[in-house]
DNA sequence: ATTGAAAAATACCGACCGGTATGTATATTT
DNA sequence: AAATATACATACCGGTCGGTATTTTTCAAT
């Protein structure tokens, strides 16, 4: 017993986030959450209305999280160049750092691929998507206007889609990855994807396809 | 009563798709399935030994409808180029068309999202998802080669990488374009996020944006 | 017509689901 | 110290989960 209510409030947070990242939505249960969490359901029900209503909550804190990663590598003292290594590095970086936790090798964002998944009628679940959705779209936007406003980039591409194209396709790596079992494939593919997709110019490429050699095989 | 082994192997099939489709592996229950086929339960284990094994199952018949569309697609008789074009159509067709069914408006490939879903257990779901994830990784090294062997690609593109690209990109396309419940998004960016992957020559690019110009937004 | 195996139906299992009702210990206010 | 609000625990709700055991129906080969 906790006696704390914004400690027990986070660990059915962190708790929750944790769960749904290592599967989804509908495969965690409450009880499962209360138990790791080591609170009881009478707590969780306490703090929260519903199941759905602790997944906003979850994707709302998790978001909190990213955004000071976010923060950190878009701050102004980097040239849009260094931002855009840093955004390769931090992804790389954070599914490293996640995978450790559970036995998969990339994990990817749980809140976005569980709004992929929504049915028809968890427009709960999807809309927190949507939000987080929101949220980093700004960053990409800033990335790519910074590297436009640099001239880095060929042609004068709209700063806004080529921001979603990126989004896009960060998204479906990971979820590749996580298929795969595979970080070595995110490493393998993400720079050349981003570089593609921004068009880059040649230049300001830089080779650093940064796997180990072989291994890409899957464990399971 | 269908009182026809396959015929009711094939509506079990059928229906666990849709199903799936509409929402993901964990939130569709066997009994569901059931119902909606108009099969009964024992039916249902007579046919197959577990959830997971009409999964795998209905994975595979899933992938058996899409090989005829790219076969037909791919057809030699078509060009390189025209094969992209077609890719294209067949993606945004598909969408349209599945949507019809359940009211979301872009599905995306349940099996492959499922599989980036799937927890650390769900080995067989995971593999399903590799499994076509392997099939159609061929068709796209066969399209980026032909249009390499065209010369209507800009560098010395690695073909196999490439083609892993776009399938990492219209995976995480169709995952945004279901999350923000959009087909127009989809429509807006899958060409041009293909044609930058795949870094297509600009004399061979199409304009082709074929959206209506408003109408962005979320039903839900 | 009989029989035997395949196909499908019925009835049921224990476990777990999300959620609630009620009680109690602690903290805060008055 | 009394009153009240907050934080949590216990026990339990009806319902559904994936799966099974058993029986009935169907149909083809004899």
């Amino acid at each position: 017993m906790i006696r704390n209510a914004a400690e027990t409030r986070e660990k059915l947070l962190e708790t929750a986030i944790s769960l749904i990242w290592q599967s989804n939505y509908s495969a965690v249960g409450v009880n499962e959450i209360c138990r790791q969490a080591g609170v009881t359901k009478g707590a969780f029900y306490h703090h929260f209305d519903s199941k759905a209503d602790l997944y906003v909550a979850a994707s709302r804190h998790c978001w909190e999280g990213m955004k000071l990663d976010l923060d950190e590598i878009f701050s102004p003292s980097f040239t849009p160049l260094e931002q855009l290594e840093n955004l390769i590095h931090l992804i790389v970086d954070k599914q490293e750092r996640e995978s450790a936790a559970c036995d998969l090798e990339v994990v990817g964002c749980p809140f976005f691929t569980s709004g992929g998944q929504a049915g028809v009628d968890e427009a709960k679940i999807r809309m927190a998507a949507q939000e987080m959705d929101a949220h980093v779209h700004k960053y990409s936007v800033a990335l790519i206007r910074g590297l436009k406003g640099d001239d880095a980039l060929n042609g004068d591409p709209d700063v806004d889609q080529v921001a979603r194209l990126m989004h896009h396709y960060i998204q479906g790596l990971l979820t590749s990855g996580r298929v795969l079992n595979s970080l070595d494939l995110v490493r393998q593919d993400l720079r050349e994807g981003l570089y593609r997709l921004i068009d880059l110019k040649a230049e300001h490429r830089v080779a650093g396809n940064e796997s180990s050699p072989a291994k890409t095989a899957d464990a399971a």
